[in-house]
RNA sequence: GCCAAUAUAGCUCAGGUGGUAGAGCAGCAGUUUCGUAAACUGCAGGUCAGCGGUUCGAAUCCGCUUAUUGGCUCCA
């Protein structure tokens, strides 16, 4: 038998062998590190045994693709093993490796507390401790049910009877844990070195709110503890940059409980960075042909009967009155019925395409109780809104347009490498939650793909994700712990054109349908709001700080004279403020340092000459003298050249 | 909505097993007029998230509600 490994060198055995015997042959010290290999292509367990010859034989350390996965998910299984030897009448769900970790779901009486997680913690160091080899096998579909029948394992035996036919069905054991599990594992319990439970909570099984719910407990584990260590600092401060508490310390948003869940209040400075964020997109909307439309909070439910929402997001509405009773209305989750309602105004031509209207739009969705998050998901929230309006043949350079102005606001706020795209589908399993016909959204997806393509964006593609009327590009982020959230969304809708009888003339004569682009260009403000605070842990670029340089007066000599050059730079437009307050300098620098004030000058009380007094930037060491106005022009020259 | 944890002064946190609330910082007043990460003294600040129950007596025990956090589900 030859196997051939990635430097062309080609090795040959007799016999019976393993991938681990193949490793250790090339050297002990490989063989330790090694968590897996890759076999022709595809990922295996150390113990896979080894039949004919191979072409390609790659070993998998822990830092390798498929390594750390192996690695991790033989993890959840010792921490299975832990949890049934703790609790043996618990029932094993699912227990994959994750991104950052690992996982296991179990049916449980009570949910796991935080000692239950120490306990487990301690029972996994006996398991590792006790080295169990990690041993495959395979069986029938009969006898692997009746294994986990006899085993009462009830969601495993779900788990069987949902395989395919024609499916491999692969079990792992070590020592007195045996699970169902399609592997590759390590070769041995012995192997995992350094693991941490990381918290527990209810998960549903399978992903679905019909079904029972589950107690999750997620865990990390790494080949060293070094690294171990280093990943759980980095948690510790992804939290100081989470918006939600650096924000409320900035004193950026506040939220009250008798005013509600999911509804931030923007305290001044928080407030100041919204509106400078609005102002520059209004006005980069403008310049791109944009017209600035202001349309009503709310509406009769006769308007979200014809849009569908009434059918297919009531759930998500405020809804005031009962239609059933009188009139109904409800506050507005999307702007779309009601800007169409300016193209509706008069009979359009040909001519007026495309028509791009835009809207600082503030909306209101009843989301679930547990959803809200800081200012991430919220119940009120202000969008960018704009759709544009437009022929067929204009569709894919509109789409091109709104897709630029929506990287250019990326690029502007520093944030265009942080995000990836996401076309989103629907989900033709799943009818109710559209309308349309399958045609109509074949058609519509086919015809963005095609966009997507010629314009080379670099997407991936998900089904079920598709707004109810049409698909979606979403700019996709990922929030300080690595949690996704959409940003930006560009959606193509061929339909609610036709429920609202929007119409132009052609230049044949003849009445058409247009096209809408339904868009955002920087998203809602909040949202942004929140990804820029963790983004720059605070530190706004200088042009959205709130409060971009500050004077801090040694004595009260020089009270008069910081005063002035605060006037001076807010009669420039720039966010100026002084600290009189009689504390020491340097108590006030670590204050003004902690606002994240991007300019700092210590105003000293030395008048060398008439009008004018000592002064130090931030990061200087020598004084200068300097009249008000010498000093405000320094500042905003500054502060204009960082712009 | 579901599973859990948490809620004490503006902030960070103390207050075993029930006996009526405390510190530091911030705030205010005074002193100090000071040169790059915390001057000094004093004062004030609390329906212990809210409501209800048990009790002679509740921050503490029980129930409900609200909010926050971590997940699940759902979504911009």
């Amino acid at each position: 038998m030859k196997v051939t490994l990635p430097d062309g060198s080609v090795r040959e055995y007799e016999g019976k062998i393993s991938a681990l015997d193949v490793v250790r042959d090339i050297s002990e010290g490989l063989a330790r590190v090694a968590c897996a290999v890759k076999i022709d292509g595809e990922v295996k367990g150390l113990t896979t045994e080894l039949i004919g010859d191979i072409e390609e034989f790659v070993v998998l350390k822990f830092d390798d693709d498929g390594g750390k996965d192996a690695y991790r998910h033989t993890s959840s299984h010792i921490m299975a093993q832990a949890v049934k030897r703790l609790w043996p009448e618990a029932k094993v769900a699912i227990g994959p490796a994750i991104e950052n970790g690992f996982y296991y779901d179990f049916d449980v009486e009570k949910p796991f507390t935080p000692e239950d997680l120490t306990k487990i913690e301690d029972e996994m160091g006996k398991i590792i401790k006790e080295d169990y080899p990690v041993e495959r096998f395979e069986l029938p579909r009969e006898e692997a049910l009746k294994l986990m029948s006899e085993m009462d394992e009830p969601y495993k035996v779900e788990l069987i009877n949902d395989l395919p036919e024609d499916a491999v069905i692969s079990f792992y054991k070590q020592g007195d844990f045996t699970d169902l599990c399609a592997g590759p594992h390590l070769p041995s319990t012995g192997k995992v070195r350094s693991y941490k439970l990381l918290s527990a909570a209810g998960a549903y099984w399978r992903g679905s709110e019909k079904n029972k719910m589950l107690q999750r407990i997620y865990g990390t584990a790494f080949d060293n503890k070094k690294d171990l260590k280093a990943y759980l600092n980095m948690l510790e401060e992804a939290k100081k940059r989470d918006h939600n508490k650096l924000g409320r310390d900035l004193e950026l948003f506040t939220t009250v409980d008798y005013i509600g869940q999911g509804l931030p209040i923007l305290l001044p400075k928080g407030a100041r960075i919204v509106q400078l964020l609005q102002r520059f997109v209004e006005d980069e909307e403008q310049k791109r042909g944009y017209l600035l439309t202001k349309t009503p909070f709310m509406a009769k439910s006769d308007l979200y009967k014809i849009s569908g929402h009434w059918d297919h997001y009531r759930d998500g509405m405020f809804v005031m009155g009962d239609d059933e009773e009188g009139e109904a209305f409800a506050l507005r989750p999307m702007t779309c019925p009601f800007q169409f309602q300016v193209f509706l105004n008069r009979m359009r031509s040909y001519r007026d395409l495309p028509m791009r209207l835009g809207e600082t739009s503030t909306l209101f969705r009843n989301e679930a109780s547990g959803e809200m998050h800081g200012l991430i998901r919220v119940r009120q929230f202000t969008i960018s809104e704009g759709h544009i309006i437009c022929t067929p043949e204009q569709v894919e350079q509109e789409f091109s347009e709104a897709l630029k102005l929506a990287k250019f606001m990326l690029e502007t706020l520093g944030l265009i490498e942080d995000v990836s795209y996401v076309f989103a589908k629907w989900d033709e399993n799943n009818r109710e939650k559209y309308i349309g016909s399958p045609e109509d959204w074949e058609n519509t997806q086919n015809f963005m793909r095609k966009i997507l393509d010629d314009l080379e964006v670099d997407y991936k593609e998900e089904e079920g994700e598709a707004a109810f009327y049409g698909p979606k590009l979403d700019i996709q982020i990922k929030n300080v712990h690595g949690k996704e959230d959409t940003l930006i969304t560009v959606q193509v809708d061929f339909q609610l054109a036709e429920r609202f009888k929007m119409e132009y003339i052609d230049s044949d004569g003849q009445k058409k349908h247009p096209i809408v682009i339904h868009r955002t260009s920087i998203g809602c403000y909040e949202r942004t709001l929140a990804l820029l605070i963790e983004k720059y842990a605070g530190t706004f670029p200088v042009w959205l700080s709130p409060v971009q340089a500050k004077m801090l007066t040694i004595t009260d000599r020089s009270n008069e004279y910081a005063a002035e050059v605060a006037s001076l730079l807010e009669s420039r437009g720039i966010r100026a403020e002084i600290d009189t307050r009689n504390e020491k300098v340097g108590f006030k620098i670590r204050e003004a340092r902690n606002e994240r004030v991007p300019y700092i000058a210590v105003i000293g009380d030395k008048e060398i000459e008439e009008g004018t007094l000592s002064v130090r930037m931030r990061g200087k060491k020598e004084d200068t003298i300097m009249t008000p106005k010498e000093l405000a022009d320094k500042i905003a020259d500054d502060v204009l050249n960082k712009n």
